[in-house]
DNA sequence: CGCCGTCTGTGCGGTAGCCAACAGAAGAAC
DNA sequence: GTTCTTCTGTTGGCTACCGCACAGACGGCG
């Protein structure tokens, strides 16, 4: 996406590195979209926030006093089963928002949202949100359209969990990871992926191994390199595309800014 | 109350029993939960429509003219992959309603709509209900939490799709069904429940034939009757419990009615 | 009644991913 | 550097589900 790569590009050059710890509220392309009045009236309430690997923002059916707009960092809405084990069912980065269910009415979700890649972001207490949204203009057609997509991305998720095997869901959770970072370079260990996938480690490690293998991607303790996008997209099932090309459907028309 | 087995041989003969085929729309729960005056604004735009069995309501990606609110039938919101195969996201009975993109703002969604279990439903043009929706009161309060919990069902179904046993998701399929059905007695072949839970057919084959053998339920071609609801409780994994509750949890408080 | 289409039962080989147990290796901490 | 933790690689057996092929059986229909 043109959009995130020239933020990118614009950040590195204009700032030294001041602003690249605390980035602009406006590379969360949620709050971009907002038209300019909108947005200056929450602006002021917009409170930068640091998210830590591993951090969990909200834990399963617990009641949430602020949304969550990330920028530079990613959440990984989960699902926990009884037995322990987890998995998740979307990821929330700098094109979303956490806290959906404040404005849905339910309050709390029985989701567990867990910061999977350390970051940035802002956030808003739920108060201004929900007065926001109530005025019924912009920012409510925006987090419905944003509410559509995701549930497109939970459905597709469960759909990929299914039919489809390790190695593609592997390249779609990459692809995913990879859209919402400004580099290629993802910190994150096997046993963590595994546990957003909700598969064993081992099973990552063979497909991972099989990436490595034809050079698509590459790794280090806890690191991930893709060298070779393509070749992603080539081992990927479509679901990657579906979700894409969902979100793109739905919050092009919302684009005001 | 065989009503459904019921409608499918009444429809064929003559019907004096027309009374049993135009079930109140009250009968379904989110109509019911409305307030009496809001109820009331809308009743006249409601029309009573038959739902066939197979009858695809609303195509992968087209828009929808009408919402429908099942009361006898039993719509399941299926994603079809590329390679044909398809698969159940969640299923709407007389406790929901089909069409949430429209108030969302997609217009459409990448999901089909079929019809699962044959019966009444009425539905309303777009128009009137984005009219509703938009006054701001409790149609949107009461469409939003549904939609949070179809979100909830959503989720929790691809969760159940990765961990579960074949036999627990058919039990939690079953529960699901039976709780939208005026009787015990399912119309429907293990081929049909196969393309919901996105398995083949000789695996429902030999789960229900295991329920089968534990007396739990009985069937014959094309039907499929439970004996001992308990039992079902006894097999299904967590899943069925919590939909259950999240539904129950998020339309409580939305009851005026 | 008998035919025939559809639904259900079953068997067999194949395989992806699970479970458990370890061995090696990279990096951090000292 | 040395130690120690944590991450990655690999093995072998196991089970659930898939794919295919076909047999039997129900029940609608002529």
């Amino acid at each position: 996406m043109p959009v995130v790569q020239g933020q990118e590009a614009h950040r590195a050059v204009v700032s030294k590195t001041a602003l690249l710890l605390v980035p602009s509220p406006l590379q969360n392309h949620l709050l971009a979209a907002l038209p300019a009045p909108t947005f200056s009236q929450l602006a002021p309430h917009l409170e930068a926030v640091p998210m830590r690997l591993g951090e969990i923002l909200c834990e399963s059916g617990a009641p949430m006093s602020h949304v969550y707009f990330p920028t530079t960092s990613i959440v990984s809405l989960q699902y926990v089963m009884e037995n322990g084990a987890a998995g998740e069912i979307a990821g929330v980065g700098n094109e979303g928002m956490l806290g959906i269910s404040l404005f849905m009415g339910g309050i709390t979700t029985p989701t567990r949202a867990l910061v999977q890649t350390g970051g940035m972001g802002y956030r808003l207490s739920s108060k201004i949100l929900l007065e926001a949204f109530h005025r019924d203009g912009p920012v409510m057609r925006l987090l419905l359209r944003y509410t559509q997509a995701l549930i497109s991305q939970i459905a597709q998720t469960g759909a990929c969990n299914r039919h489809h095997s390790m190695e593609q869901q592997l390249c779609r959770w990459l692809l995913l990871t990879l859209d919402r970072m400004p580099s290629n370079d993802l910190v994150m260990t096997q046993e963590l992926i595994a546990s957003m996938l909700g598969v064993r480690r081992e099973s990552v490690t063979e497909a991972a191994g099989n990436l490595k293998h034809k050079g698509v991607i590459s790794y280090r303790r806890g690191h991930i390199t893709v060298l070779d996008r393509d070749g992603l997209n080539s081992h990927v099932c479509e679901c990657y595309v579906v979700v894409k090309a969902e979100f793109n459907r739905l919050l092009r028309d919302a684009q005001h800014h």
